[in-house]
DNA sequence: GCCATTCTGTGCGATAGCGCACAGAGCGCA
DNA sequence: TGCGCTCTGTGCGCTATCGCACAGAATGGC
């Protein structure tokens, strides 16, 4: 068995791009490790570099005067990290931070804004992805008032999972809830839940998914909403061939 | 006193149009009476129009199985109701409902695409402004979580103050209270407290701003963050003369 | 000017989640 | 192998908000 090298491909949309698009980017992609915990920008910061992750997840985040947070969205290898780049801003109010270790590859922001510019395929798949982002908050917005911890750590886990190629999260509750916005114990209490129907397994830092429709039975509609926003926006991409 | 006659430019992003971009757009801009309640687009719908909003406010929100609902952002005369029609996707999965009654121009879809396309002033306007409106869904997704009854109600009102050229707004408790996602009692509660400041007045269906600085000292730092981010990102707009 | 309708005020018990405190367990490192 | 740190489990009182029920007030239509 063959242990796949690091691979731009692994983006999905560096994957989608035609070649001579991809081409053009290549040689400027930058292959970067991501430790868990490193913040990619931090609120109103100029940004330099757009992230591709191919096997890392970046958790898009606001952390309150309070020093309370809450993720907004996460990014992995469906998107990209940095949209105020070519959205025009260069900077949000919200911060980016390393949520699973891994890969991604960074391109810097003046040749993202200059192949945006060029109005190809990129340019149409990054504002569809962006709409899928904002799909992604719209209903992280309606979870945090209506639905309990409980369904909200299975959505999150769910969209977690579905950008892992194992079924393993490294991960510790403490971070779980600082991502959801709600108190450690809540977690714990969810956790067990979850762990007593035999749909997670957990230990120390680590969550393993057992039943996945479990998780789907016991979450509210905001999971099925993204996932089916995000295959639909992204669905009609035409992979290049990565012989 | 002059009247003013409805106008386009009352909307800011087509008074930011360089002449030779509005002229295009001007001949197809149809002036639309929004009556409250009206819902501009269901969720999945196929949108036929972009509206530029003058006089009235449009919610964008999002419609739970259950019934219940929840505001992620509002538009007024500062932005444009429909960006997934620039974004690719077409539709999306909240509705937009009107507000505030007033009216709005309504742009056919395809000719916005069309604009859109040249890659002119109007494509930069739309995707600033599609920054701004992710900044106000992050605060609503924040604010949601951690902030009370009280607190969202101010920095709902002042938004919407911030949209209308008067201090008072037509609005029953019960609609502010299904914009927030919470029960009708609770903004009962909080607007009477917000009363016996001083702050606000209130009488069955109308609801007039006294005080805007009392309210900012009782809302949450999310209503500055959504404010700057709206101003920074459409400051550096250059008007028309609209002689 | 009256009536029906809609909106607002209030009270009540129920409950989810919070904040804090502390105990115990697991893991990594020496 | 053992120590120490970090993570997880649990208990307890507190608060904000909910859900429901109903009364009273305001308004618009006739």
């Amino acid at each position: 068995m063959l242990i796949l090298a690091n691979n731009p491909n692994q983006n999905h949309l560096l994957a989608a791009l035609p070649t001579e698009e991809f081409e053009r980017l290549a040689a400027h992609l930058e292959l970067v490790p991501m430790q868990i915990g490193k913040m990619l920008y931090e609120p109103n910061e100029q940004l330099q570099h757009a992230y591709f992750p191919t096997t890392c997840i970046v958790s898009l985040h606001y952390v309150m005067e309070s020093g309370a947070s809450a993720e907004t969205a996460g990014v992995g290898n469906e998107g990209i990290v940095g949209v105020s780049l070519f959205m025009g801003g260069n900077t949000t109010s919200s911060s980016a931070v390393v949520q699973t270790a891994g890969h991604a590859y960074r391109l810097e922001r003046r040749l993202l804004k200059q192949e945006f510019d060029r109005a190809g395929t990129l340019q149409r798949l990054l504002l569809r992805y962006t709409q899928a982002l904002m799909t992604q908050m719209t209903q992280t917005s309606v979870c945090n008032r209506h639905h309990s911890v409980e369904q909200q750590l299975c959505r999150w886990l769910l969209l977690t999972l579905d950008r892992l190629p194992t079924n393993e999260l490294i991960m510790t509750q403490e971070l779980v809830a600082s991502m959801l916005g709600v108190r450690r114990e809540g977690i714990t209490e969810a956790a067990g839940n979850l762990q007593r129907e035999g749909y997670i397994n957990y230990r120390r830092g680590h969550i393993s998914v057992l039943s996945r429709s479990g998780l789907e039975a016991h979450t509210c509609e905001c999971y099925a909403i993204v996932k089916k926003e995000m295959n639909r926006l992204l669905s009609d991409v035409q992979y290049r061939q990565n012989s």
